[in-house]
DNA sequence: GTGAAAGCGCTAACAC
DNA sequence: GTGTTAGCGCTTTCAC
């Protein structure tokens, strides 16, 4: 049967203090004799003591919980971005509450109460791609929990205590057309996902601003717009190979339409970098393992949970009377050259 | 600044009732009158009323939170059954605290006591592969909190309220090497990981078993034992295909070294799978991605984590007060035949 | 340097 | 059907 565990009270009778004392010997009060400490301290050690953090929360008012809400924990973003979360609360000494909003807004609001309700001290938000209206938002701004929104915020929610970590999809893109620009390609081709999602929204403002910047034409003919898997990159890339005028790079808007792409033309008989140069976007795991290895774009997937947690605890220390809202942290993405993009000289 | 949330006393206050019809009242209890209830409701909608989680747990003794402790969420093996995790545990009303060992004993054992602190009703754990004593869940077990170990156990750790959910791993591999038999292959070479970790010794004993079992000698020159990545599973393909008598088939424990033996095949100009057929293991999301595509073996993570926190849930229910130790789940991986493995007539 | 007392917000016995 | 009371385990003022 289970012993119940050793609470405060025990080790007062125990030792013929009071519960007072106990409680200043274990958080290391000032005020508390070393001699006293000590036998305090062997006595909880001996009965391994354990303090109940949720009586703790409860009479502070502070939880030491941060709230996670992510769409999901699957593919290659949100794994990462919650391990970087998870290992930074850590050290900072929160403990971490996961939720999922599979994607839906209705799920999200749940949760988003569920987190309120469990006293987490701030929370991490991205959002459901289904979120339309923010009224869930709203009582976490009442409440002035702080809300550090990652990856997908809400552009025009603003509140003394709401901030966000984004990625700068458009400076990624930008980066990988110039470098193609580069290499020598003039024909650079474009695979897009649906436009009314940011990231691909900003990618493709990247490739377009790269383009014209460099001087060369936007070709519509070479944009292409799927959803954003292998089967259709590659589908995708077959219709340009048969183009009058092929294009000599291409820049998929993610990893998986761009090894579509890579083995088609390959499959074609035509050289990766040398007549096609490919480059991808999330540096997804299997980049480094295609032949040609893929060029692709690092989002900092662990940094991005990393700074949010940073964020949140900054403002939890301002405190609630700070002045305005901190600034969206944005961060750099790193373009990385493999070979399907390094033309030999 | 920050709306103190309303509470019971507030509501009670208001509508001139006790606090405890109120918590009643919210909590649906047959004694109180529907036009309570009724009042009771509508009042908790306008201040838009939030349970304190904390104060109920304290209260009640249960926290509605199960523990998880993983070794980390990254690559693709634990974010998958995290996933898992989350999901059915919502499905069932639990809250999720996660945290990550890091693969070290030490934080293993401070993130236990950080949940059992947490007045978690049930830990999930992952071991640390660097775990070798289990003081930590001795406590866990004096306690009588449910604990469910998931892929990675403690073999002679039993209780009775401790329990598992495994893979078999061995079985797995036996029927990868069957199948590559049936597929005419004799000499059939082994790339395996460390084997004093137990999924890589599970997976050689299926190996070897399957071999003798059909007849086919057991080669020590076709084993190779090595850090499974790529590069070492390329190094490893090279050294097999100089041999007197190259192996027409490979079994990797995995599938990073899969696709660096599949690489170096295919370079030599030898077909896969009509030379060389291949199979991995953990069906990692680039098994599709290769050319040609890589058979490999699902270990179910999702399933594993739904699994886990079903039977978490059953260990709860049966109360502190049950007879044996359930047995360990051993859940069926699945063989997933692709081109790599699968020969044309 | 230590103790007494109050109370965080909730629930559950027990009364009526 | 509703109210009274007590208390979960802890922290913190205030008193000495």
């Amino acid at each position: 049967m289970a012993n119940r565990r050793a609470s405060i009270t025990d080790l007062a009778k125990t030792l013929g203090l009071s519960p007072s004392t106990i409680s200043r010997a274990l958080s290391d009060h000032d005020d508390v004799s070393e001699a006293t400490k000590a036998r305090v301290r062997q006595l909880a050690e001996e009965l391994h003591y354990q303090p109940n953090q949720l009586a703790a929360a409860l009479r502070r008012g502070r939880s030491n919980t941060l709230g996670v809400l992510v769409p999901h924990i699957t593919g290659h973003f949100f794994p990462q971005v919650v391990h970087g979360i998870a290992t930074e609360a850590a050290k900072l000494g929160f403990n971490v509450m996961i939720c999922q909003s599979n994607e839906d807004a209705q799920q999200e609001q749940k949760n988003i109460d569920l987190l309120m309700n469990s006293q987490v001290e701030g929370i991490l938000v991205s959002l459901a791609n289904t979120t339309q209206s923010f009224g869930h938002f709203e009582a976490v701004r009442q409440q002035n929990i702080p809300l550090v929104f990652f990856d997908r915020m809400v552009e025009d929610f603003q509140g003394s205590n709401v901030s966000a970590v984004v990625v700068d999809d458009y400076q990624g893109a930008y980066q990988v057309v110039t470098h193609l620009i580069e290499q020598g390609c003039t024909r650079i081709a474009h695979f897009t996902g649906p436009l009314h999602l940011s990231i691909h929204k900003n990618r493709h403002q990247g490739y377009r601003d790269a383009l014209t910047a460099h001087g060369l034409p936007v070709d519509e003919d070479l944009i292409a717009c799927f959803d954003m898997n292998q089967k259709n990159g590659a589908q995708a890339m077959r219709q340009f190979l048969k183009l009058p005028q092929r294009p000599d790079g291409v820049f998929s808007s993610n990893d998986l339409a761009a090894v579509g792409a890579l083995q088609v033309v390959k499959a074609q008989r035509l050289r990766v970098p040398e007549d096609v140069a490919i480059v991808g976007f999330s540096n997804e795991m299997f980049t480094s393992l295609t032949e040609p290895m893929l060029s692709s774009v690092d989002q900092r997937c662990e940094q991005m949970g990393k700074t949010a947690v940073q964020l949140l605890q900054k403002m939890l220390k301002s405190g609630p009377n700070r002045v305005g809202p901190p600034k969206p942290i944005v961060l750099k993405p790193k373009l990385l050259v493999r070979e399907s993009s390094q033309k030999r000289r």
